[in-house]
DNA sequence: CGTTAGATGGAAAATATGTTCCATTTTCGA
DNA sequence: TCGAAAATGGAACATATTTTCCATCTAACG
């Protein structure tokens, strides 16, 4: 038998186990079944529960992995493991590492916060909830007017959503905190609020949603994590993560939420209007 | 603290961790938060990985599983694992199925525009020209005054870069045209005016960079294209193309790029001052 | 039918991981 | 400001899991 190198794909794997079952003895040749059947089953198992699964003992099963160019079950489990939750768990570490190496030139800071983004847009897809998002954008489109509420790190949010849907024609409120004012008496029954916070959460912004609760206006919350304060105010809830760096956030998630949002509303509304 | 008995489902979990978070000192609440933004890392994760991930040791993970009412972190996986059968599909199998969910339902909308902010990015990370971004981080760390111009479409820009500059201690203006007044009288020689602005440029935006530079400060541009009027004004281009979906133009690229700029400046004057 | 190369299973060794305990630090209230 | 209670981090300990090794078994070939 060749040495072979490890696969770096689960796709890789799955060929080299297409090219070698016919050549497998018995055992061997039990153990490529049952990963091909199941391979949801590798990350989350240890080889006792694998072997047994397969119906071999597991010194059979390692030596089914070690066959496939991996130098045990571990090296195996890991390939599994990345490709199921995308290698951010480390993100951290990964930045810590760059800024000890001293490689912060503009550029690789760049490639970074690309990075982030993209992460957290694939985390974004992972994560929505379709059903919340329909809630919200139901509630929004029947909204006599909607409120926008996001201050310092979200206003760039508020802003772009109060761009958009003004471009789609519908009836908008930013509020601004512009002189200080807010504009709490502003929200009535029938209107919609959509406040964003992130944490550390800004009080205003969640003293806004309570008052616009207090009048009855319905809320959506653009937040991260369950421990939101916004959670506590409304059931209509769409929740991004974003991946940061130190104190600062990539906002490419949030910003594909809102603009998704916008154009989904304008579409409601024009049915609506038909 | 009650002896609680272990939850049997990840949704009962959830509920005990939004009961709990409040009342959780800082490091078991860490260990939520990240648990609650993270929750399929935790089937394929060691207890050193969650608490590295989490920022707390160890130990202090493992207090966070008990209070939680399992035996240890083990239990708490398990849970994990078993639920993992429905299996979370990687990110190309999940954006798929919510493109299926009909042509023009919110989450296929999600999808488009988180598959156009992927492309943005990888398109910038592709295109961006280094020695124009380190001349642009230059120019805007030996600024007096930092001038930020972003009106329209670009003005979340501008205002995520007003409130990452003033983060991180750079003195800022951010030209917002309230009231339609305009603060053209402000630009100094020895200032730099960031001016943001992509297809159709916004006259005001154009505008005031003229100012800007009969008024002797130096502009650093950021715009798409090469026919942007803004290009005359000034060598010190950042070049971002945005994917656009539909009339919307992601801006993931551009916020990515902004964070970047801000955070290398950040790091530049930091360098001057010691 | 005997020999041999290869395959197999079991058990021991090595390693990784989880868990507990306790000294030190921090926080909070008197 | 001090003292008590709670929280924290580190290290020791316990357990689980992986990996290796080798005696035994099986099948193929002369």
């Amino acid at each position: 038998m060749d040495v072979l190198s490890a696969p770096t794909s689960i796709e890789e794997l799955q060929d080299r186990l297409l090219d070698l079952a016919d050549s497998l003895p018995k055992r061997l040749r039990q153990c490529a079944d049952y990963v091909a059947a199941n391979p949801d089953r590798v990350a989350v198992s240890t080889v006792a529960e694998m072997a047994a699964g397969a119906g071999v003992k597991p010194s059979a099963f390692m030596r089914f992995c070690q066959v496939l160019g991996f130098s045990g079950f571990s090296q195996m489990q890991r390939l599994f493991r990345e490709s199921y939750s995308q290698n951010w768990p480390d993100y951290t570490t990964r930045l810590e590492k760059l800024r000890e190496s001293g490689a912060d030139s503009p550029s690789a800071l760049l490639a970074e916060f690309i990075e982030a983004g993209r992460l957290s847009l694939e985390n974004l897809a992972k994560t929505i909830d379709p059903r919340a998002l329909d809630a919200a954008i139901k509630a929004i489109s029947e909204a006599q007017l909607v409120h926008i509420v996001g201050l310092r790190r979200a206003f760039s949010v508020a802003a772009y959503l109060a761009y958009a849907f003004e471009k789609m024609n519908v009836p908008t409120m930013l509020h601004d905190a512009v002189g200080k004012l807010d504009s709490r008496h502003a929200f009535r029954e029938g209107d919609v609020i959509i406040a964003i916070t992130f944490a550390p959460y800004t009080a205003e912004t969640v003293d806004l949603a309570h008052a616009a609760r207090r009048a009855g206006a319905r809320i959506v919350a653009i937040t991260d994590s369950l421990t939101s304060p916004l959670r506590q105010l409304t059931p209509l809830v769409l929740t991004v993560s974003e991946a940061d760096f130190g104190a600062f956030r990539s906002l490419s998630a949030t910003l594909s939420l809102a603009v998704a949002l916008v154009v989904a509303v304008g579409a409601a509304e024009r049915e609506v209007k038909k």
